[in-house]
DNA sequence: CGCAACTAAATCGTGCACGATTTAGTTGCT
DNA sequence: AGCAACTAAATCGTGCACGATTTAGTTGCG
C-alpha cells in the first residue's frame, strides 16, 4: 500500500497538532488573565515574575530568568517597566557589581493579595478539578522537559 | 485557623501553576520546532500557517486567522514574509477586492514532505503514546474552549 | 601584578501577538 | 443613485521572545 501516503492526510493535520493546542491554549491562557490583571496594572509575563518574586524577593536577574526560562534580553525591559510602574526595585549587587537583584516594593508587594484572587478566578474558568489541574500541570511539565532534552 | 492565609502560600506558587507550566510547555515546543524549521526556512508560526494551507490552499487571510485564532495585525506581515520568501502568493480577490487569498507556490507545496518529518521527529521527542498524545491534546483543546467562553 | 577566561546583565535586531484605528470595498435600504 | 452600516485587510503602537553580540566586572593563574 502506500508507504507513507498515509502520513500526509493527518500528520500534520491541524487538528491532530499538539503543538498547536498547546500554542492556542497558552495564548488562550494569557487572553484569560490579561483582563484581570489589567486592574493590576501589570502583562502577564510581569505578573509570571512577580510570582518568583513573592516566593524570592531580592533574587538576582540570572535566578528569575532561570525559573522562568528567560534570558537578560527579555527580563531587563520587563524588569525595566515594572520598575517604572513603581513595583520593584532594581540594585546594583555590592558584593559583585555585574549581578542586578531585584526587590519588591511595598506596592509589589501589596499585589500579592489581590493576584490570588486573579489565580482563582482563573482556576474556576477552568472548570477542571484540583486533581485534574495537577495532573495536567505535571504532564506538561515533563513534556517540557522532554522538548528541552538536546538532541540524541 | 487563618481564614484565607493557608491560600498565599500555595495558590501563587510559581510550581503549582497551570498557566505557567502552559506557558513554559508550548515556549519548550517551539523551541524544539524551530531547529528542525531552521531548514526549511521558516520560523514555527510561519509553519502553523503553511499546516492551513497545505489543508485549504487559497484560503482568505481571515480564513487563516479562524482557524489559528490570529487576527490580521499578526497575519498581515507574516503572510508578507511567506510571501517575500516564495512560499505563498497573496491575490487581491476579483469578487470581493478586499478579500485577499493566499495560495502555495509550487516551492510552498514542497515542503509538505519535509515538514511531516519535522512532525514526526518532534513526536519522537515527546516520547508520548499515540493515545496519550492525543489525549493530552484533546484536554488542551478543551481548556482553551473554557478560557475562550466568555465571562459568566 | 597582569592578563586571559569567564560571568552577568545589557543591547541590538527580527519576528510574533494583540488592542485600537484606518482604509478600502461591499451591501442594503430608501 | 446615494448613503449608512458593515466587512476585510492593513497599519500603528507596545510588549514579549530569543539569537547574537557587547560591556562591565570577577576570578584564577603564571
Amino acid at each position: 500500500m502506500g508507504d507513507d501516503g498515509a502520513d500526509m492526510s493527518d500528520v500534520l493535520k491541524l487538528d491532530n497538532q499538539l503543538c498547536f493546542a498547546l500554542h492556542a491554549a497558552s495564548r488562550a491562557m494569557t487572553g484569560a488573565y490579561q483582563p484581570l490583571l489589567e486592574a493590576l496594572g501589570v502583562t502577564y509575563p510581569q505578573y509570571l515574575v512577580l510570582l518568583t518574586l513573592w516566593e524570592e524577593d531580592g533574587a538576582r536577574v540570572s535566578r528569575i530568568g532561570e525559573r522562568l526560562h528567560l534570558d537578560s534580553a527579555t527580563l531587563t525591559p520587563l524588569l525595566k517597566r515594572l520598575e517604572a510602574h513603581g513595583l520593584v526595585e532594581r540594585r546594583r549587587s555590592t558584593v559583585d557589581e555585574r549581578v542586578v537583584e531585584i526587590f519588591l516594593t511595598a506596592k509589589g508587594r501589596r499585589l500579592e493579595r489581590k493576584a490570588s484572587e486573579v489565580a482563582k478566578d482563573i482556576f474556576c474558568k477552568t472548570q477542571l478539578s484540583l486533581g485534574e489541574l495537577g495532573r495536567l500541570r505535571e504532564e506538561l511539565k515533563e513534556l517540557t522537559r522532554k522538548l528541552q532534552a538536546v538532541a540524541a
